[in-house]
DNA sequence: ACCATTAAGTAAATCGATTAAGAACCTACA
DNA sequence: TGTAGGTTCTTAATCGATTTACTTAATGGT
């Protein structure tokens, strides 16, 4: 008499005339049965539609999900925009993949951790999430934390030297004690607003990407013996073309005109490229312009983007090893 | 005497000398209690650090999850690098933030539905699966399934016309009856090769992106009263510029020389445009390239490619809204 | 004063599994 | 023959919750 339902492994169990445990052992331990009745069971099993414990009910019984959550710094749709945060996520999946580990997505915005926590294995946040009260809920939380270019002291934490990569790209690009300089900052602000920043003793301290970047320009541009003028930052609030155009344009048409331009990612860099050759610049004779990520198109833009090539791939397969 | 390990509904109860009942009640159902004991209950709670019902056992009782998995239809790998496949799941991920629900990513790759089918409330499939085990599967799955360009008879369904949307454009590429064409296709064949295909007959009934973009393309070549030749199509087993480069060389070299290259993929096209700059052809002089999706980087190329343009992220948007 | 409602809270079954402890039987060895 | 050990399988507790059916007490209408 087969039941019509969908099966559970009780049911399964009485339709076979063997207890619970069987059924259960015969699935995931091999050693505890007989290998006859082994076999039975899962041939009885394949016939009538059963497809192996319910992986929810297991899951809570034991503890474990094979789920693991990628902390997102922002929305979904910010990392599948932004090309370094997708190949980040490319080696965070490659790697988790293989070992049969599924991927939950999780919005930085969100502000309750508490809404996936108790299916996941563990964490994995890619920058800090935007989100304050998540920060202080993975401090917190009973679970595997890994974090990616910032840190909260947790189990373990990957990190590219933000600080040093910005130093090398800008004393690259600035040549003489002359040289007019202007920022095109990323995320300097924790509102979403696109503006010139007159006043940046505060960031000396921040811990965010942003800040660390602005450490190492700050630190190359007084190396090189020039003086950054008070009015010479930009605030980008997300790497977009539309926002880096408008303040590219702002930046190139400024007094004095810069002939350095430090972006601080590549998307900015490749928009201000194109709005310095709109504005009949030529690159670098009249400004020289550096990025930061080391994306494709800016590999491919005419002329090549000079840039911190940071292997964001890479960076994710580690990020998902030490998972 | 607060208990030292992590709380449950049950150890609260006991706690706060109430029942089960009680408890759960104060999270999910306020009628069912006194607001004065609700009160009590809940700041209780937040003193003594419990965060609520576990989310897993909540979900194992009730059979909701509030996640649902988007079945790529290759590697998560792929659905980053792929520009077009990233506005989908922005649209997606854009709707399902919004109503609080979660986004898990499952590889078309993977061939058990299994791992995940107890964790999800449904699934959006993102294109047919590269696993055939995997569609199979999805046909017969007890839960809600959404797909997106393409079709098995499940709950719903969102489509682009691919015949028709290649047939237009195809037919803008054509201009005269002795034009040469040469066709870039994209995933014509199961298998992940390279190569000029001499023989498509078979292609005429699939029910691939791939198959249907084809028969648009034949129509408007036929209805310019063009024969196409047996040795006018290549495939090209993945969106990347790599092999898109390949396969652009080679057929802009082939006699006779193609003056009109119909792409499959704006990815692609961009990738013949390169190849033929490079070969010293001028565009659309001497060749006429046309893509196909409406990526943001095909507006930007010098000179800007002429394309299909498809919303995908709207057709995200809508996927997630049938949800 | 009586019965019918309503409100507030509880006991216990249930979701679908895992697993420690133990029963029943068989073998082997002194 | 007695007992130690090994297989094979079952019983029952447990994971952390939800929810139906029920008890008890309070309220209200006539």
């Amino acid at each position: 008499m087969t039941k019509p339902k969908t099966w559970t492994l009780k049911s399964i169990a009485k339709e076979l005339g063997v207890s619970n445990a069987t059924v259960s052992n015969a699935f995931n331990r091999p050693d505890q049965l007989s290998k006859a009745r082994r076999e039975e069971i899962l041939a009885a099993c394949k016939k009538l539609g059963y497809f192996g414990p319910n992986k929810a009910a297991q899951s809570l019984r034991r503890g474990t999900f094979n789920i693991v959550a990628l902390v997102l710094p922002d929305s979904v749709e910010y990392m599948v925009s932004d090309p370094v945060a997708s190949s980040f996520m490319r080696g965070v999946s490659a790697v988790l993949e293989k070992n049969g580990i599924n991927l939950l997505l999780f919005s930085g915005n969100n502000d309750n951790l508490n809404s996936v926590v108790d299916f996941v294995d563990g964490f994995i946040c890619y920058g800090r999430p935007r989100n304050k009260q998540l920060v202080e809920q993975l401090k917190q939380v009973p679970k595997h934390v890994v974090t990616v270019d910032f840190n909260i002291g947790r189990d373990a934490s990957v990190n590219v030297n933000n600080q040093q990569a910005s130093f090398d790209i800008a004393k690259h690009a600035l040549q003489n004690n002359d040289d007019r300089v202007a920022i095109l900052g990323l995320r300097l602000l924790d509102n979403d607003v696109l503006c010139r920043v007159y006043e940046h003793h505060e960031f000396e301290a921040g811990q965010s990407i942003a800040h660390q970047r602005l450490r190492g320009y700050h630190q190359a541009i007084s190396d090189a013996g020039i003086t950054l003028g008070d009015d010479r930052t930009w605030n980008i609030p997300e790497s977009s073309e539309r926002y880096a155009s408008i303040a590219a344009k702002e930046a190139l048409s400024s007094t004095p005109r810069p002939n350095v331009l430090l972006c601080m990612s590549d998307l900015i860099a490749l928009a201000a490229m194109r709005e310095a050759l709109k504005m009949g610049l030529s690159i670098p004779e009249d400004v020289r312009i550096v990025g930061f990520d080391g994306i494709d198109e800016g590999q491919r833009f005419v002329p090549k983007l000079t840039t911190v090539h940071q292997n964001s791939e890479e960076k994710g397969r580690i990020a998902a090893t030490l998972f």
